[in-house]
DNA sequence: GCCACGGGTTTTAACGTTAATAAATCGGCA
DNA sequence: TGCCGATTTATTAACGTTAAAACCCGTGGC
């Protein structure tokens, strides 16, 4: 009953079918005011009785563009508990289908020359309209490289070297932690240290910062701060030497969920309670966050809002839009579990 | 000092440098046994000096087929722990990008009929030449939908219909419970029960199944046990009643890591400790089983291999290789940690 | 010396789309 | 009626690739 039983419906067939040209039915579809509403009302209904939808193949072949949106996923997984990056990529798909463009994921091994490279050959091979970065530093050679080919795109991270002409989404990690040391110093707390990342970090660099602020606001001290790698036993160690000092702090604010969670682990070494005996935030709102007990208090990022965003702006840039590049910046939320306060020793 | 400043090289600019006609450089290039030898390395020096990459659109306008392989992204999070299905998408984009392919994403609303759209109208817009379905059951819509459409795809999952047609690789969940009984039965547990989900999940069936079988081979009674929905809270629920029972268990195997972490929690509850007093086992290793006090006892899926394992068999349908279709099954590997051991109370 | 053969190469045409350009149609007005 | 300009539609050509067919030329058989 299908009228078309199988194989493409191409515009031609629509074509036939209608009593017009191609070039017509090619204008109904993309540009519906160069035709009379009485011939588009008839193509339109030709396309949906044949179910025509256009190829995109031959699309891209002739206009250079595809509708693809070029992502590189993370490397391999390492042991850190954050999945950010997992919930972006969701994320940014959804938005991206919203919009009418796929996702093509790219894929090399750890190195920016190596990602450099896997986009060059994306892009000789295929006409991806558009790249997403995400977790850009300060020099980054993917910023330069995308820029000196004229490729439009746009960075989940802000760009770190002031760089006003590339669009980027950001959150705002100083915030932040700022929110985070001010609810733990709502709970009385007033020894405060935080565990965070070395200096190199930008966003490490950030998250610090928020603390600093936050102490600050209160003229709290602001001695007890280590900065150490993103794993779960770095974390774990830096505790125990933070609270074998001689005047402990009573609140950790950390860098990340990993952090905390290897604090928690020298918390239960110790015996002390996690937010009756020492207060502890994380920041990324992992899903293990949620599910240890008790439960971490930590920082949501606002990863749809950051995905659209992304979205919005490469669509713009790609409809040769004149308006300045869009930055930005979010705030992350503050989720309160148990992990920060005074609570029952149990649960 | 770049022979092409910008832009992209094509076969007729290869031609000209070479000397040749452009239909010998596509031959070069896909078909070297037709060219002569010489000829053939003329050519090729002419591509690498050029930087040639065949055009993708072109290809895949001409040839219908696109080297694209398309998987859609799992529906929005929900609270679970796994995280099987990012780790799947990155190995098996890794295994993609090492065969040439690349892997393009769907995204559609959960659902099988707004999956089944999704997948008809990528179909017709850009020239996919396989999918690649992952968490598949029984009368999946998805598999009869591409089976008519005729379109090469290869599913995690295997066929619970007895389809032999179909190309799949999955892991031996029976298995993995199995062991996890044995292993626990081994650390001296006379009552072990087992929390499980609802009867309508093949893959929750086969993993209750492995526990039968361990009870059985060890004569060991096999009454409790509970089936629930996937989350933390049901398994905590489900925890407390099966630790409420008059001849409680010592040991719960579990079919998910949520549910594992659910019983925790509820040990955590009654002040029981975890390997000491019960052991717990869980599922598909997500990265909390390793950043809980103590870790959690689990089973892990190879996703690497099943990865590479896909695309090697989709590469197989596509190069019309007459070889049976493939079935393969894997084992996961138990992973030992403090919640199924006797320990010391703390650490 | 003619022809058949076959490896090596080129020519032709087509995949489905759309920008640019050309042609047709229509209403209005002198 | 005839002509102008505006609107609508049609024609042409091109995007980069490759299957199929045509072509070229040296070998070997008779």
């Amino acid at each position: 009953m299908a009228p078309v039983p199988h194989g493409h419906v191409t515009l031609v067939q629509v074509a036939r079918w209608a009593g017009v040209s191609a070039q017509t039915v090619s204008n109904a579809v993309n540009n519906p005011e160069r035709v009379a509403p009485a011939t588009r009302e008839r193509i339109l209904a030709a396309v949906e009785e044949l179910g025509y939808e256009p190829n995109l193949s031959a699309r891209a072949l002739r206009n250079r563009s595809s509708s693809l949106i070029a992502f590189k996923t993370r490397p391999a997984r390492t042991d850190k508990a954050s999945l950010l990056m997992d919930e972006f990529l969701y994320a940014l798909n959804a938005a991206a289908a919203e919009a009418g463009y796929h996702l093509i994921l790219c894929h090399a091994e750890d190195g920016s020359a190596n990602e450099i490279k896997a986009y060059r050959d994306l892009l000789k091979k295929t006409s991806v309209d558009a790249f997403v970065l995400a977790e850009t530093h300060r020099n980054d050679d993917r910023v330069s490289a995308l820029r000196s080919w004229g490729v439009p795109f746009a960075s989940f991270g802000r760009s770190w070297d002031g760089d006003e002409a590339t669009s980027w989404v950001d959150v705002d990690g100083r915030a932040g932690t700022r929110a985070a040391t001010e609810h733990v110093a709502a709970q009385g707390h007033r020894r405060i240290g935080h565990l965070g990342w070395p200096a190199e970090s930008e966003i490490g660099a950030e998250r610090r910062e928020g603390w600093l602020e936050g102490c600050r606001g209160r003229e709290l001290e602001t001695d007890l701060q280590v900065a150490v790698p993103d794993t779960l036993e770095a974390g774990r160690q830096a505790a125990h030497r933070m609270l074998d000092s001689s005047r402990p702090a009573t609140a950790l604010v950390c860098a990340s969920d990993t952090l905390a969670l290897g604090v928690l682990r020298a918390l239960h070494e110790r015996g002390l309670r996690p937010g009756a005996d020492v207060a502890v935030t994380g920041f990324d709102d992992s899903p293990t966050a949620a599910l240890v007990s008790p439960g971490l208090t930590t920082l949501h990022q606002p990863i749809d809002v950051v995905g659209r965003q992304l979205i919005q702006s490469i669509d713009n840039l790609l409809a040769g839009d004149p308006r300045d590049p869009q930055h930005v910046l979010l705030e992350p939320e503050l989720i309160v579990r148990g992990s920060s306060l005074p609570g029952s020793p149990r649960q």
